[in-house]
DNA sequence: TAGATTGTTAATCGATTAACAATC
DNA sequence: TAGATTGTTAATCGATTAACAATC
């Protein structure tokens, strides 16, 4: 017999929603609102209610008919499908502009992911204290992954050091890869990749604005 | 007779893939190569070659039967069609961490962002000089806009703050708007929003970590 | 009960990919 | 010429949306 598996394969657009909606029912939360209905999900977003329903059910919540969905659950279910109600270590790598800007951001707390320790390869920068975290020398990366068995790497460094980086981090065994820098990264089958690259995003704006009549 | 519209409707997935081509094209075009084509690009980021000659269609460089497409062609091309040949003045909101971040940012030169001047509703903030860059206050945020008749803003500041930075924005002209704040937008039809929302990108990096087998 | 909302199936829409004649 | 690559049309795939019976 055939195993099938049972991955419920969550579209990546219904994954990137699932914040969307998290936040809004955190402050419907505060506000003491018990019940939401998809519709007015739907309406806050300009999303249309099927699809909402849609994102949720992968959460397990059920609703009830003519009443809505839990705002309670609805929140639980989320965190806890996005992982959020449990902690994710990271190394980070890279304490540039935007490598302070990730350890000096709070609230990645919230979202579960606790960035344990700073790298940089440049030796002023290393031993001063960044938000409560050393910068250590990069050369220090692979041991420390090993020991501290961190799942992910966090790369903020220049376009042209990311690829080395990448690879030191690999070797040592790391999981999962938070990229922002603009360059392209060969990584293996199985390893996670997440681009958040501020180019891309600048792309879509400064082209429907070049663009539009 | 009816007009139709010659907009080409590129999708936000094509553009976004615009600047991963432009990053290894500049690459290339540095090291003297003189074309390329669709199947070495494919391959470079795991796309289907027919997809990246639909992307590069789209710039109106035309590629050569055997040969492939010009490097330095693709490169100008590209540019030309995100805008990123000339300049977009923009303004900073919130002076925290990742507005720092953004300030100090020297690549933005590259992408034809230019942040004017950044603002902080926080009175110790203000005056001091953040990257070359004052910060003002809050209040003069429309005046400012209106004077220098800025497109962009960028949004930098905590979740609850964002909408009426918002309103007082697009009151005063703006016509486009870079969203860092996890917050929900309400924003006319007619304004560009582009979020570029940490939380989303790391939902996707948590949740396949979670779900992982 | 009456009717709003759910969960689910089917239809639509758009993006990706395959196929292939034209080209250099 | 021979054959790799282009531009383009058609097929496929997956995500969004519409329709609707079941439900509370």
């Amino acid at each position: 017999m055939l195993f099938v598996s049972k991955d419920p394969v969550v579209s990546r657009s219904t994954l990137k929603r699932l914040p969307l909606y998290l936040h809004l029912l955190e402050a419907l939360l505060a506000q003491g609102v018990e019940c939401v209905s998809s519709t007015q999900l739907a309406r806050e977003f300009n999303f249309n209610p099927t699809q909402v329903r849609k994102d949720l059910e992968v959460t397990g919540e059920v609703g009830k008919a003519r009443v809505g969905f839990r705002v309670a659950g609805l929140v639980v279910r989320i965190r806890d499908f996005l992982g959020w109600n449990s902690t994710h270590d990271a190394v980070l790598v890279g304490v540039g502009n935007m490598g302070k800007a990730l350890l000096g951001y709070k609230d990645f707390e919230k979202y579960g992911l606790n960035i344990v320790a700073a790298f940089d390869k440049d030796v002023r920068k290393v031993g001063a204290t960044t938000f409560d975290r050393e910068v250590l020398p990069l050369a220090q990366l692979p041991k420390f992954i090993k020991r501290t068995k961190v799942h992910i790497g966090i790369l903020t460094v220049p376009a042209r050091e990311a690829q080395p980086v990448v690879d030191l981090m690999l070797a040592a065994g790391i999981k999962a890869i938070w990229n922002f820098a603009p360059a392209p990264l060969r990584i293996p089958a199985g390893v996670i990749l997440e681009n958040a690259r501020l180019t891309q995003s600048l792309a879509v704006l400064t082209s429907h604005l070049t663009h539009q009549n």
